[in-house]
Formats: C-alpha cells, structure tokens, sequence
DNA sequence: ATTTAACTCCCTATTTATGGGGATAAGAAA
DNA sequence: TTTCTTATCCCCATAAATAGGGAGTTAAAT
C-alpha cells in the first residue's frame, strides 16, 4: 500500500525540470504531478492544485522563490517546500525558513540528493545540502525546527543600523574618506565598519559588498 | 552498425547535467561520456580526451564558456560544440559563432531540442533555438556563418569581449591578480582593461562596475 | 596597403582597501 | 551590577586599485 509522494516542480528552466523528472523516475513511490515554469505560474496553480513537495527555485523571472514563498504566507497556502538555489548562501537559507520552507538543496548537488530530500521533507523533516550545513550549524547551534522567534530576522538584522548605511555608500561607489565626510565620523570608523561588514557578509572585497546589497534588496 | 554519438556535458550545475544525460539516455544512437563541472576541467579533459560533440554552458565560475572555446581555437582543438545559454542573446551567439560553436540552445528549450540540437549539428548544421532563430534572422540576414556588422548600439557593445569577461570576474569580487591568473595575462593588462572599464562605463570604481555589470545583465 | 581596433604589456606614482591588533563611552540587557 | 552590543577611534602593515604615460602585435576592415 504504497502511497506515492506528489511533487511540483517550479524552475524557469525546463531542461532543469525535465533532469529533476528524470531524476525522480527513478524511484518508485515518488512522481512528478507537473511542473512551472515561472513564479506567477506556481502562484496560480497553488490556488487551485496541491502536492505533497514543492520543489521551488529561488531564481525565477517576474516572481521569485521569496515572493511565492511569501504569497503562500499570505493565502495560507500550506505545502512543504524544498528550495533549489544556485548558491549556498545562508542569508537565504534564514529568510526562507522564516518564510516556512522545509528543504534547501544546491543546484550542485547530485541529483540523488533530491530524492534524499525529498523523502526527508515528506516525513516531516527538513533537508540541507552538505555545502549548508556547517554554516547553518554555527548560525542556528542546535535549534533544526523553528526560527520561531522574530520573523523577519533575515540578515539585514545582523547588520546593525551604522553598517548598512556604510553598505549603502560603497554600493553607491563612495570611497572610505568620502564616506567618512558624508557620515561626519573619521576614516578609520569608516574602516572598521568596512572590516565588519566583510566578515559578517563573508564576501571578499567592496564588490562582493556592493552585490550583497543588491541581493538584499539594501539597494 | 549504429556508431553512437559520443557527447560530453559541461556545466556547474551537476542536477542540469544530470537532466541531459538522462534526456540522452532515451535516445539509441547517443551517448554521454562523461562531463565537466568547471571551465577548467573542460579544457582539461580536452586535452587528452575527445567526444563527437560538447555541450558547452556559458555561465560557469572562473572560466566561462567563451575562454573554453578561445581555449580550443588557440591550441587548435576541434570538436562539434553546443552553447548551452541561460538567455537568448544575440550578441552571444554572434560571439560563440565567431569563436566556432555549432550550435545554441536555451535552458529554457525542452530536452528533446538537445537530441535535435546533437543529431544535427553531429550531422554537419548548425543549430539553433526557436528563440533565437528569430533574432538571428534580424541580425544575419540569410548569413548564417559570419557576422560582420554589428548594427546595435547597446552598452554592451561599447565594450569588447575581453572588457566583459575581466568585467564579469570582477563582479564575481576577484582581484586583478586573480583575473589575471584564470586569465593567463598579465596584471598589467588586467589593469590596462579596468581603466578601459572604469572611462568607458563611466564609474567611479570596482563597485560602479559591479553595479553596471548588474544593470546591464552581463552577470 | 594602410588604417583601425583589440589585445597585450610595462613604468611610475598615489590613493584605497584589507587585515591584525587594541581601546573607550554610552546604553541596553541579563 | 556586570555583561554585551553598538558606535566610535587608533596603530601598524601589506595588498589592491586608481591614474597617467607609452608601446608592440595581430587581425580585420577599407
């Protein structure tokens, strides 16, 4: 009395979707009920259809993973999720949890891994790429179920109020003593908010800086 | 006697290899024999391997598609390759042309497009996707090998393809040495085309050519 | 054949950025 | 009260980026 596991499948590449198929044809009691290919796609079709998984990319035209994940929020549209991103990135791996997603699987992953996560999700566990979970662990030290606590505890939060103004400015291509000027504080605060803002980013330099801001929407 | 056709998959995203073996794997005639996760590796393999034909990602950390293929023509490496494009750009594919790719397929195209893209340019044709055919018809008029003019006045065209590629390695926060490393040019040059960049662009630094980078979808 | 554009490399010099360390005052939280 | 966070500042040192100049080679276009 197998009960096979539902899956939708939401990519805006279909070779993508047709692989993760493929993929999950290989397993008996999983099967794929159908697949979007945009995020407004996935919206419409979860107001009017349901599966067991969800497997959703962050990456989509239009309407990202975020949105449909905050759509489904809003409508109270309940579905597990596993989230398919091209990098790991913790940042996202927060925002989505806050966001009720149960699963976060990196494109470069083998494609057993979908399997893996998928069978974790649907028994009601959540499922982390290898490549994530060293970072998860020294973000969320023990605590796998819930982000319960503040619910928009993405990472803009762990950046405090001075350095995302500082973050602001190098994204607006100021240099450090010009950032001094324009802030009224000396060079070497400027300095050392740039030291911070590089280790709590994990980016390399002032262009990774300026590329996080702009994926967290700072500008 | 069937000679099946030996093709090698190149891309940084192991699902989306897997997805097109396994579309491949439904065909007789065709076989994957083996596949690369970087640039790097490609080049490698290239070296002392061989396939019938490669499909070639564009977007890949280090060494992108373009390198790979200026890569073969300099060391006079010749196989039947595919670009495999997360977007249709003309400007692309007069590029990948120049530089002797076969073929251009979207990610967005269904997998059944990759067995008609291998069997015909395995054949001797070209191939190219629905989407781009039309765009290609502007551009070429009849003219389906060489492009000669570049009618179009974006951005992007003021810039060179060499320009882009440093542009796009420094958005992905390397450093000069570094570019200058994956490369294989001196820093000087590297320098040479950040000052080209920064008057070009009209930037004030790293951080104005990431964000110009951004807008212009060049990463 | 001559010009042009793209790619390549070098020199000199100054300014910025990065990385390590430590330090103090104000205020909030435990 | 004591601890922790935030914001502020400094020193030292090295690496990287910016800015000006010049110059050779190749391949394509006219």
């Amino acid at each position: 009395m197998e009960e096979k596991i539902k899956v939708h499948v939401a990519d805006d590449h279909k070779i993508l979707i047709e692989g993760i198929i493929a993929v999950i044809n290989t397993e008996e009691n999983i099967f794929v009920e159908g697949y979007s290919l945009t995020g407004k796609e996935v919206t419409e079709w979860a107001l009017n259809n349901s599966a067991d998984i969800l497997i959703l990319d962050i990456n989509m035209p239009e309407l990202d993973g975020i949105e449909v994940l905050k759509f489904f929020k809003k409508k109270n549209i309940r579905i597990k999720t596993i989230i398919l991103s091209s990098y790991d990135d913790v940042k996202l791996v927060e925002e989505m949890l806050a966001l009720g997603a149960n699963g976060y699987i990196s494109k470069d992953s083998a494609g057993e891994h979908i399997i893996d996560a998928i069978k974790a999700v649907h028994s009601g566990e959540q499922f982390f790429s290898n490549a994530i979970k060293d970072e998860l662990l020294k973000v969320f030290t023990g605590k796998t179920v819930k982000p319960k606590k503040r619910p928009d505890s993405t990472i803009s939060n762990m950046l405090t109020a001075r350095e995302i103004e500082v973050l602001k400015l190098i994204s607006q291509e100021y240099s450090s003593p010009e950032i001094a000027g324009i802030l009224n504080i000396s060079q070497s605060t400027v300095d050392t908010y740039r030291k911070n803002l590089l280790k709590k980013t994990n980016v390399k330099n002032s262009v990774g800086l300026a590329m996080y801001a702009v994926k967290n929407k700072i500008v």
